[in-house]
DNA sequence: TATAATTCCTACTGATTTACTAGGAATTAA
DNA sequence: TTAATTCCTAGTAAATCAGTAGGAATTATA
């Protein structure tokens, strides 16, 4: 049931983002120095995150990326989503169209991880970017 | 945030015992056949079901488990939790003691992870065995 | 115009974890 | 005595994780 580093990573370089939202464009080799992420791996999830409409870039120097909407909208389910699966098992994602199992109707284990992927979806839904920011003005 | 197979085989494993709690031992070759899980990895995951107390050992031939307390005291994520880790970051596990980082007290993210991990613990806590039996009378 | 700082893209890789398999010893009902 | 079981340890192929590496394209500034 662990997080891995992305969901981990991407949060902090979001939070990182909404701590400055306003203030023009954040580089990513600064987040990576200031969060003590590989600059590297740290593009490649950035990347995925522009690609789900959660921040902008500025190309060439002296740019960076800006966060796609106000901090106060954007909830932490929407940042890890694009990044890791959130469903606890296979089944009872939305995502995967896979039909997992025959049993699907009978089931009896399927109701826990249906509570268990609600409560999840419940937390990450009700917290936002802004909630995290040490600057609460924001 | 998937759950590994070791949780969710476990969880299988247990709810099949108490669908049959009170009908003598349970073996896992007839598990593994019903539920379709590999006997030899069935009998590493029931191994550390036992250590945990949760279930009971019967040896020899018509042997098998049974579970250790009635399925209606037996919480999921009690079958879970020697199985593999809860909490979604390691630093706000309470098993490892493993100091996580130094920014222990600025850390700002990590109010997300607390409140993601109560809420998995809650969902998981209020559900038992006995909520997932398909003979519901049990 | 040249340079430096940045985003953007793809491929590769070492380490770890997952999900088992394999083999056998000990126990016990029939 | 046999067959069915639990019990224990070691090994292992495949997948995933957590990055590295290398370079192309873009752009503000000197």
């Amino acid at each position: 049931m662990k997080l891995s580093t992305k969901g981990e990573y991407g949060v902090r370089a979001m939070v990182f983002l909404a701590e400055r939202y306003g203030q023009g464009p954040v580089s990513l080799s600064y987040i990576s120095q200031r969060e003590n992420i590989s600059l590297a791996y740290l593009e490649q999830l950035v990347a995925i995150l522009r690609k789900a409409g959660l921040v902008e870039s500025v190309r060439g120097a002296y740019g960076g990326y800006v966060l796609a909407r106000d901090p106060r909208s954007i909830s932490i389910s929407e940042v890890i989503r694009p990044l890791e699966p959130l469903a606890p098992v296979e089944c009872v994602s939305d995502e995967s169209q896979v039909e997992c199992c025959e049993q699907r109707e009978t089931c009896t284990t399927r109701l826990v991880w249906e509570k268990l992927r609600d409560s999840i979806f419940q937390a990450l839904n009700s917290t936002t970017l802004s909630d995290l920011c040490s600057d609460r003005a924001s």
